[in-house]
DNA sequence: AGCCAGGCTTGGT
DNA sequence: ACCAAGCATGGC
């Protein structure tokens, strides 16, 4: 087995950029052609190459499975196409965004890094995050000039104080946040158990914390557990769906989530990501044509 | 039921 | 330049 500390992954369809910055992981920073990040502890140093993705650890490695898990690179990507329903809004967005991917996060960063995006927009959750884990977490080796902390473990964060994590500008979120820290490190709380407990049990489990409801709870679901049918719908996704399904229409929030369980069944996962970034980003090509036409 | 609770960015004036 | 709106959860 081989240990270097770069290597390269063939992966076919895979939108590295977009996949790191379209609002599902907080903690990726670009740099020059590549992206960096830490993944579970690890800094990591991604580019995309042709034909797949070139990473450099701080070290040597002889598995790389930490990172291959992360990135989901094994996923076949035309099987999750496969699976929608014909339809021209969806498909609008999947060709503007090939490529698109669902990471796969270690469950508490996604839980913590969620308790903290509830009514913050995506730039100040990286603020915050970023405070948290300088602050908290464990210094970690790395290339370059910039110093990368890892984001701080249940543990840690329950043992810190209120006014603590309120200084890191997450407002009333501290509370929720130390509530989370405080049920998973007593254990009261276990996130490696809930991978094998069916959908609607999860869900449950992490709605019983303070600070997560069904939006939450759902992204959780996604982005760490792989559950294909979770649907957050957050703002951008409710308009997404009221523009390209109920012709603008103010459809309420219930009648949405119900909508998109029985139109997308159990890929909904997916579907969502494509509609969240693709409505976002039209937004903004459409606000700056609005300034240019001034 | 409707407002508030951090605070930082974006958009409109 | 200034000011309002956005953000998605729980408590009052």
């Amino acid at each position: 087995m081989s240990t270097r500390s770069s290597k390269t992954f063939a992966v076919r369809d895979y939108a590295l950029a977009t996949t790191l910055d379209c609002g599902q992981a907080f903690r990726w920073q670009q740099h020059r052609d590549g992206w960096q990040s830490v993944v579970d502890g690890r800094w990591v140093r991604l580019r995309q190459i042709s034909d797949g993705i070139e990473a450099v650890a701080a070290r040597p490695q002889s598995d790389w499975h930490w990172l291959t898990d992360y990135l989901q690179i094994e996923v076949d990507f035309a099987t999750i196409l496969s699976a929608f329903p014909v339809d021209p809004n969806l498909q609008a967005a999947v060709k503007a965004h090939h490529g698109l991917r669902l990471l796969r996060q270690p469950p508490w960063e996604c839980l913590a890094s969620f308790i903290l995006s509830s009514t913050k927009q995506i730039i100040q959750i990286r603020q915050i995050t970023e405070l948290l884990c300088q602050r908290f977490g464990e210094r970690v080796e790395s290339h370059g000039e910039t110093t990368w902390h890892a984001f701080p473990d249940a543990d840690r964060l329950a043992n810190a104080t209120e006014p603590e994590l309120r200084a890191c500008r997450m407002g009333f979120r501290a509370t929720y946040l130390l509530e989370a820290a405080r049920a998973v490190a007593s254990g009261q709380l276990d996130l490696m158990q809930l991978r094998t407990l069916p959908s609607e049990e999860v869900r449950q489990r992490l709605m019983d914390l303070k600070g997560v409801g069904e939006k939450i709870a759902d992204c959780v679901r996604l982005f760490a557990y792989g559950h294909a049918d979770a649907f957050p719908v957050d703002v951008w996704v409710a308009r997404a769906l009221r523009q390209y399904y109920f012709r603008g229409r103010n459809v309420p929030l219930p009648r949405l989530r119900t909508f998109a369980a029985d139109r997308w069944r159990g890929c909904g996962g997916y579907a969502q990501q494509y509609l969240f970034h693709h409505v976002r980003s039209q937004s903004g090509k459409t606000s700056r044509l609005a300034k240019a036409r001034r």
